[in-house]
RNA sequence: GGGCCGGUAGCUCAGUCGGUUAGAGCAGGGCACUCAUAAUGCCUUGGUCGCGGGUUCAAGUCCUGCCCGGCCUACCA
């Protein structure tokens, strides 16, 4: 029976391009919606732009130019940078849309009529020069809590979390005012009234992955916990859709976003001729929602609650997987691995990175891991010697004999592989594609020896010989087109090359049942390179450079710091790391403080560096710093500078501090977790 | 602190309902081959299945305690 799906990945947001993170979910959803046309299913994969929210207004005041542009501009980024990557939507839509106006009012009205929707006044950070409230994460200030500088408004590194109303000196970020407090009403959808609902299809659907399910029940539909109100509203300006029933006020982006899965598919159900009821008001079809993790809450607690009460049929599946990992660690910016995908394509193709991503991928909620070397191997070892180079190996010779009338004895080698086909049809049916991978690799495996033990290469040149050459090229293509089959999902570029080479084209996973025979073949051509580790080196090199360029551009604050202490001491001249290393700076604990009543300008300091270790050192601050305020307190100090007698004693060592001299001395503090002792590098 | 997931060969992992001598790919070593993109084939080295208890005729597999790693979340399920 043919199912009818609609399938989407979560909305990229319009204010950056796509990354190798983001490429997961799209690659990991492409090739799922190729999976299922291939056995036969109609498939509809529908995504759009989300874009709206402060961050898109603020960039676009920034850049000088209207949202609209803005986002016109995203759009077309994201677009091409899906296209270089086969990832193929039946339609690519945008949150900033009339359908998506409507939708939202559709799904408001529903939200109202069942009485869901609330208002409270809420006090707010609000930015009197940008004109706009501001979120948490644009006022930064001193850390009510530990003191630290420039944290952000909900969260301190020293681990405090707090409002960023409790802010000491708050700045704003946009236009680094200060802010005011301002009240002003939002708008609430109540969930803890969908509780049992939500609870429900948590229970009797099949819709979330176990781990997803205990999750929601032991964490937010815990017993004695009540779901908080959802805040939907954002006071204006606001770049989004004003609410019609409550002038002044905006969705907020989060509401408007997952409608776009709707309404983009309503603008393809109008360009298509196709109703929309049978995309979302029919139990017949399937809808199929490929998110992160870090937007579960969102997917299946307030998505559900929103499909539920506007009378839309509800996910039959959200599949959810982990974040991309490069080498072990978090993707970031210092260490190149962020890496976007207009990068990666210049310097390796997308299947490379289709393939390892399958080979990674499970029906788990686990983060995956790109490693450089291993990305190196699986594709060079799998795809190239031995996927393709089935194909090549008796390509050159194809081109003269064709195919054999009939299938010949292969040794039951087809025939196996046929029937593997199911199993691997159920791994990429359920999102476990590494299991699929391994599945097809054994193949791989079992049909390379057929050609080394057929020996094609004594069958060449004898002219006796050429049918039974004819019956070697004829199973190793099969064996290869089968092959390509199977990894049509994953690698669409191989699947048409195998196409263009044996002339018919791959459409269907049937056509790895039966063999193609007595057909004539085209010259062959190389299929895939060889992936070069330097390449890959390139890449994270560019990636480093365009993202400090970038962050130096974007991210710095405007800080008009002046330039007369670097005239009144001028840069000393160039060192090496070895005149460096000589200098061995360590952070100590101030152990004792004391005036010297002979001196002027010194106290007197003791200082730790961890267990019995200390040192007596001088220094020229008294003029800067109270004693007693000293003390307990991590410096940094030179240790292993020559002790020098002095009138008052021996100091040995000396404190690192900036500053002129008199009052006008800073001592250099170290983060959190420093430990006395430590080296500084 | 709590929740979830994981810990099997140097690396990435498989191992179904507990059932013979624990497997694959890659990497390493040896040999062979030359059709192929220094590709491939054959052979081979390599494991106290995190650790300790328990259940069982039998445990990588089940139970339990602990250790380690990851993710999520923090007055806390």
């Amino acid at each position: 029976m043919t199912r009818r799906i609609l399938v989407t990945s979560a909305l990229p947001y319009a204010n950056g391009p796509i990354h190798i993170g983001h490429l997961v979910e799209y690659i990991q959803t492409d090739i799922w919606v190729r999976f299922q046309r291939m056995i036969g299913n109609r498939c509809v994969y529908i995504c759009a732009d989300d874009t709206h929210g402060t961050a898109i207004m603020i960039r676009a005041k920034k850049e000088g130019r209207s949202e609209e542009d803005l986002i016109a501009d995203m759009s077309g980024q994201h677009q091409r940078d899906f296209a270089d990557f086969h990832v193929e939507f039946d339609h690519y839509g945008s949150t900033n849309s009339d359908a998506n106006r409507q939708q939202c009012h559709a799904f408001w009205s529903a939200l109202r009529q069942a009485g869901l929707v609330t208002e409270k006044s809420i006090e707010q950070l609000y930015d009197p020069e940008a004109q706009t409230f501001l979120a948490d994460r644009f006022v930064r200030g001193t850390c009510p809590v530990s003191g630290h500088k420039n944290q952000p408004g909900d969260n301190c590194q020293c681990g405090a979390t707090y409002s960023p109303t409790d802010l000491i000196d708050p700045k704003s970020t946009l236009s680094g005012a200060t802010p005011v407090i301002r009240t002003a009403v939002h708008l609430f959808v109540q969930l803890e009234k969908l509780r049992s609902f939500l609870t429900d299809w948590i229970d009797s659907s099949d819709a979330l992955q176990k781990e997803t399910a205990n999750y929601l029940k032991g964490y937010f539909l815990a017993e004695g916990k009540e779901l908080k109100d959802w805040d939907i509203s954002r006071p204006g300006p606001y770049f989004g859709f004003e609410i019609p029933d409550s002038p002044g006020n905006y969705w907020y982006v989060w509401f408007d976003a997952p409608i776009g899965y709707v309404s983009s598919t309503k603008e393809w159900c109008d360009i298509n001729g196709e109703s929309f009821d049978d995309w979302w008001r029919s139990e017949s079809t399937e809808i199929h929602h490929f998110i992160g993790k870090d937007i579960t809450y969102f997917h299946t607690l307030f998505w559900p609650g929103m499909l539920h009460t506007a009378g839309l049929q509800l996910p039959t599946k959200v599949h959810i997987h982990g974040f991309l990992n490069v080498g072990g660690e978090k993707m970031s910016k210092s260490t190149g691995t962020l890496i976007s995908a207009e990068t990666y394509r210049k310097y390796a193709q997308p299947d490379y990175l289709r393939y390892f991503y399958a080979t990674k991928l499970t029906p788990r909620v686990e983060d995956l891991d790109l490693g450089i070397d291993e990305f190196v191997d699986k594709v060079n070892s799998d795809l190239v010697g031995k996927v393709v180079n089935l194909a090549s190996r008796v390509g050159k010779f194809a081109k003269n004999t064709g195919l054999s009338e009939t299938y010949p004895d292969d040794g039951g080698l087809f025939e196996n592989a046929a029937s593997a086909g199911d199993a691997i049809a159920e791994a990429y049916e359920v999102g476990d594609y590494s299991r699929a991978m391994r599945l097809i690799m054994e193949l791989a495996d079992a049909a390379n020896p057929f050609v080394e033990h057929a020996k094609p290469w004594e069958m060449k040149n004898d002219s006796d010989r050429q049918d039974e050459l004819r019956d070697v090229v004829t199973v190793a293509l099969n064996l290869f087109r089968q092959l390509a089959i199977y990894l049509a999902p994953v690698l669409p570029t191989l699947a048409e090359k195998c196409s263009a080479l044996l002339g018919e084209p791959i459409t269907s996973w049937d056509q790895s049942k039966q063999p193609l025979v007595g057909t004539s073949v085209e010259k062959f051509q190389r299929m895939m390179e060889r992936l070069q580790p330097e390449d890959l080196q390139k890449m994270i090199d560019e990636s480093k450079e365009t993202v400090d360029a970038e962050s130096a551009a974007d991210d710095r604050p405007t800080f008009n710091d002046s330039d007369q202490p670097l005239k009144d001491e001028p840069m000393s001249e160039e060192i090496t790391i070895d005149d460096f290393a000589k200098v061995d700076l360590r952070v100590a604990r101030v152990l004792t403080a004391e005036h010297v009543p002979e001196a002027n300008k010194l106290l007197k300091l003791t200082l730790g560096l961890g267990g019995d270790e200390t040192r007596q050192v001088f220094a020229g601050i008294k003029a800067a710093y109270e004693p007693e305020k000293l003390i307990g307190r991590l410096v940094v100090m030179v240790a292993n500078l020559q002790p020098r007698k002095m009138r008052f004693g021996l100091s040995e060592g000396m404190v690192c501090a900036s500053g002129p001299g008199g009052e006008d001395v800073f001592l250099l503090a170290v983060d959190e977790g420093a430990q006395p002792g430590q080296r500084v590098h």
